[in-house]
DNA sequence: TTACTCACG
DNA sequence: ACGTACGTGAGTAAG
């Protein structure tokens, strides 16, 4: 960027400590991926780049208070005091601020004693000497007697880019006074954010009054005589004040800076430094707007190239020599495909590294015969392989006829044991973050949406070789780390071999009925009819009743039903808010009724229907390792985690997922309460303990407790209410969402949990432990190790901390639950390949697994399953799974 | 794309 | 005083 040659100077001069302020408060908390706050930063930012703008400076100054004792302290000592301590939130954003202005190329000052307003005041003063324009950049009104015919001061108004712009006929229309008198202002009026007192009793309008008349403070003192009545014994006894509150409130404007107009120059930012500067902050919408991201392409390629040295070679206009004969010194592979979903995605291309040279394979280049012996390469079990996304990866090849085998390393699922609350998986963004030279990301290799496109095979060959490079790179360094932290056991004995347990699942896919889902499509299409009229009858007009807008319009206007909840777009139609409603108009009852039918149909009659391959009658979900902070899975294209149950209707559903041979069952089997059971193995509370020893019903046992009854006396609704309460305790219990989900009072759902804490004493010190062990540590850990970080733990807002707290709670639980089950499918698939049973594992659903098994298994597997599911982990409490058979998945519970 | 709603454990 | 129950994925409407 270039300012040209403006035919004036002009100074923008900024206080940064005022700024920055400002825009922490006005932004709602932001973070980057590695935790840091960023908020003020870019508050400030966007603040900077509107007056650059706006202004086109030839000069530019960040000032900055130095230290916490100033001149002023000289003669007030309590001149600030009384301040809140600036949150660590902000503290930690002044450094990152400062880095940017490097970027920015704007030059920062601060002097120890004075503050950043004397600062500017001085420079102000050096410019209106020298005829040139100044613009003062402040949320602090104080600046505002700096104005004049050469200096203008924008004061921030809303947030932090709204912004007054004032000149001294702005101040006399606004306030009656000239800038010289606003010192005089605070002399009378003080300023409770600088601890000055002023004149006691005299405030803004008081203070402009008298202004008016006597001009200055100094003349109110003299002439004190012609003020009338209690205003004026005020003034008598506050003199002093009145004179110390005015030489505080004025700024210094001789400060020694021992530094001249060309100091601060400015020419323009360097657009690769502030790329750089953004990317580290992760202001990608500001990259982008400032059309930053070429320079960022550039910058990042070429510090990948001098970072890591190597040839690239592309088999396509070399030959395949050169790759096969470095196959035995492969060190990573990359296998590059585009598309979300792995069974439906087209490949891309391959890449390997061996020493200085990355080998990279165009997808089509795979049916060459001289691919053969890569081929057997890659499905060779004992040639390890280190890869991003092995998992992905054997599903891309498997759509090929390759079997990938001997996947030992996946930089991918390492990282996400290192942290499973990252959201940017991307081989770009982990080099980021772990500060190592970086690579382009995909999305600016192949644009993103429908922007995409495979580039010319010399661009593609360098990015693959690039991000085989970086795996390379990563790999010695993640495994290191997971050794640190003693996480080496969980990664190589658990989840990796998961992660090809999974493939496996996914590869077989489970067969669903589309006849039986049709049919049951036309039944509820039938009703959804048969309900949309009946809404429209009732209500006595037509809408759509899918729009939550438009619903609401009718609920809330036309109805005028009463309003319960809102969203922070309009009226809230959930169906907790419908519930409520029900009573007031017959037509909610049957809206409720639409929305499940219109679910049903939408979502899985649909849904399903068009996941279910031609090919096979099979649907293939995809189940995704590194994305639940807990250790959980998830289930994606399409999620077969959440195929309904709770409502008979829904469950029909389940009729559609048969075995995929004939005569053979579906068996099904669940953990039964592995949550609560963890929580008595991890808090070690003997009524807890005692009631799983002792196989009772945990939930009753809670009302017996909670209640102070017999079991006899436990009736349906104490145990609905003990029910969830544990399912509050599990979930890191507030009153709060006891009582929402109780529907009962705070003050009673705070009775229920403290009558629990009381009958389980265990469980409290273990939520009290968690929580302390981790504002102290700053993560929490499973059973197995696994590792979740809670950097809000410590945090001023209340609600982050809040929620950080009940994660710590909740996570070590739901995260044990989660290791157990995986090391029971690990166990399982080792079982069923050991025995040579041809029965086979599908669906994981996080506490229940289902398997299709032929007949003549069927008397082993429904002792295997649950056998192997208990035993899985020992714990002080027994593990119970229960199982079931049926010809379909509904008849399998 | 974002907001809302709702299916599951 | 603050105002959310923990963890997910997917469909629809509407900007």
């Amino acid at each position: 960027m270039s300012n040209g040659n403006n035919k004036t100077d002009k100074l923008v001069l900024i206080d940064g400590n005022s700024i920055i302020f400002r825009a922490f408060y006005a932004l709602p908390p932001l973070t980057n991926s590695s935790g840091l706050h960023t908020n003020a930063v870019l508050g400030f930012t966007t603040m900077l780049l509107k007056v650059l703008e706006e202004e086109k400076p030839s000069h530019v100054l960040v000032a900055f208070d130095a230290g916490k004792v100033t001149f002023r302290h000289e003669g007030y000592a309590e001149y600030k005091g009384g301040r809140q301590k600036t949150p660590p939130e902000l503290s930690e954003q002044f450094p990152l601020l400062k880095e940017l202005l490097q970027a920015f190329s704007i030059p920062q000052f601060e002097l120890a004693g004075y503050e950043a307003d004397d600062i500017i005041g001085t420079l102000s003063k050096l410019a209106e000497d020298q005829g040139k324009s100044a613009v003062v950049v402040s949320g602090d009104k104080d600046m505002l007697q700096l104005a004049s015919d050469h200096v203008s001061v924008l004061i921030t108004r809303k947030g932090v880019s709204d912004v007054e712009r004032y000149t001294p006929e702005a101040i006399g229309e606004k306030y009656g006074i000239s800038p010289a008198q606003i010192i005089d202002l605070k002399g009378l009026m003080g300023d409770a954010s600088d601890n000055i007192p002023g004149v006691p009793g005299v405030g803004e309008k008081t203070a402009l009054k008298l202004l008016q008349e006597f001009g200055t403070v100094e003349n109110v003192l003299d002439r004190v005589e012609e003020v009338k009545g209690k205003l004026r014994d005020n003034i008598e006894a506050n003199m002093d004040s009145a004179r110390m509150s005015k030489k505080l409130a004025t700024i210094f404007r001789e400060v020694p800076l021992e530094r001249t107009l060309d100091d601060i120059v400015w020419n323009g930012y360097e657009n690769a430094s502030l790329a750089t500067a953004f990317r580290k902050l992760e202001f990608r919408a500001l990259s982008e707007r400032l059309n930053l991201g070429e320079a960022n392409k550039e910058e990042i390629a070429l510090s990948a190239e001098t970072a890591s040295k190597y040839d690239v070679v592309s088999v396509s206009a070399d030959g395949w020599a050169g790759l096969n004969d470095a196959l035995s010194e492969a060190e990573a592979l990359i296998v590059e495909a585009y598309g979300d979903n792995p069974h439906q995605t087209e490949g891309i291309g391959l890449a390997i590294v061996a020493g200085t040279t990355c080998y990279v394979v165009p997808f089509a280049e795979l049916r060459s015969p001289e691919a053969v012996p890569f081929i057997q390469w890659l499905e060779d079990e004992s040639a390890t392989k280190t890869g991003y996304d092995t998992h992905r990866s054997e599903l891309v090849l498997a759509r090929s006829g390759i079997a990938l085998r001997g996947q030992t390393f996946d930089v991918q699922l390492a990282a996400y044991l290192l942290d499973p609350t990252e959201a940017d998986p991307s081989l770009h963004g982990l080099l980021q973050r772990l500060n190592l030279p970086p690579i382009l990301s995909d999305d600016s290799v192949y644009g993103k949406g429908a922007k995409f496109r495979v580039p010319a095979e010399a661009e593609l060959a360098k990015h693959l070789a690039a991000k085989v490079d970086a795996v390379r790179r990563l790999k010695s360094l993640l495994a290191e780390k997971l050794e640190s932290l003693r996480m080496h056991n969980l990664y190589y004995e658990l989840e990796l071999p998961l992660s090809i347990v999974l493939a496996g699942m996914e590869k077989q896919g489970i067969t669903v009925n589309a006849n039986a889902l049709a049919e049951l499509g036309t039944e509820f299409q039938r009703r959804i009819e048969e309900t949309t009229n009946a809404i429209y009858a009732a209500a006595g007009f037509e809408f759509n009743i899918g729009s939550t807008k438009q619903l609401g319009e009718v609920l809330f206007d036309r109805l005028e039903l009463p309003v319960v909840k809102k969203t922070k777009t309009g009226y809230s139609t959930d169906a907790e808010v419908l519930e409520k409603l029900e009573p007031y108009h017959e037509a909610v009852r049957l809206i409720v009724h639409y929305r499940q039918l219109s679910k049903l149909q939408s979502t899985y009659i649909e849904g399903l229907t068009k996941e279910i391959r031609p090919e096979d009658g099979k649907i293939h979900t995809f189940y995704k390792q590194t994305i639940a902070a807990t250790g959980r899975l998830s289930s994606q294209f399409p999620n077969l985690q959440n195929i309904p149950i709770r409502l008979e209707e829904g469950r029909q559903i389940r009729k559609a997922f048969v075995p995929s041979e004939p005569g053979w069952s579906i068996l099904a089997a669940d953990y039964s309460q592995i949550e609560l059971r963890v929580l008595a193995h991890i808090s070690g509370d003997e009524g807890l303990k005692e009631a799983f020893l002792k196989g009772m019903d945990v939930h009753t046992k809670t009302a017996m407790d909670v209640f102070r009854v017999e079991s006899s006396q436990v009736d349906a609704n104490m145990r609905r209410q003990a029910k969830a309460v544990n399912f509050g305790i599990v979930y890191g219990i507030s009153d709060y969402g006891l009582s929402q989900n109780l529907n009962i009072t705070r003050r009673e759902a705070a009775e229920f949990i403290e009558q629990y804490f009381q009958a389980f004493p265990g469980v409290k010190r273990y939520m009290v432990d968690i929580v302390e062990k981790a504002r102290k540590d700053g993560y929490v850990t499973t059973l197995f190790d696994r590792r979740r970080y809670l950097p809000e733990i410590n945090h001023s807002n209340f609600n982050l901390r809040s929620f950080a707290e009940r994660t710590a709670m909740n996570t070590p639980i739901q995260g044990t639950a989660a290791d157990i089950i995986k090391l029971a499918m690990m166990r399982m698939s080792e079982a069923l390949r050991d025995r040579g049973l041809q029965s086979r594992m599908l669906l994981q659903v996080h506490d229940e697994l289902v398997f299709e098994v032929p007949a003549d298994e069927l008397e082993i597997m429904k002792e295997l399953v649950p056998e192997v599911m208990s035993k899985a982990l020992p714990l002080d409490v027994p593990l119970l799974a229960d199982v079931s058979v049926g010809t379909n998945w509904y008849e399998a519970k």
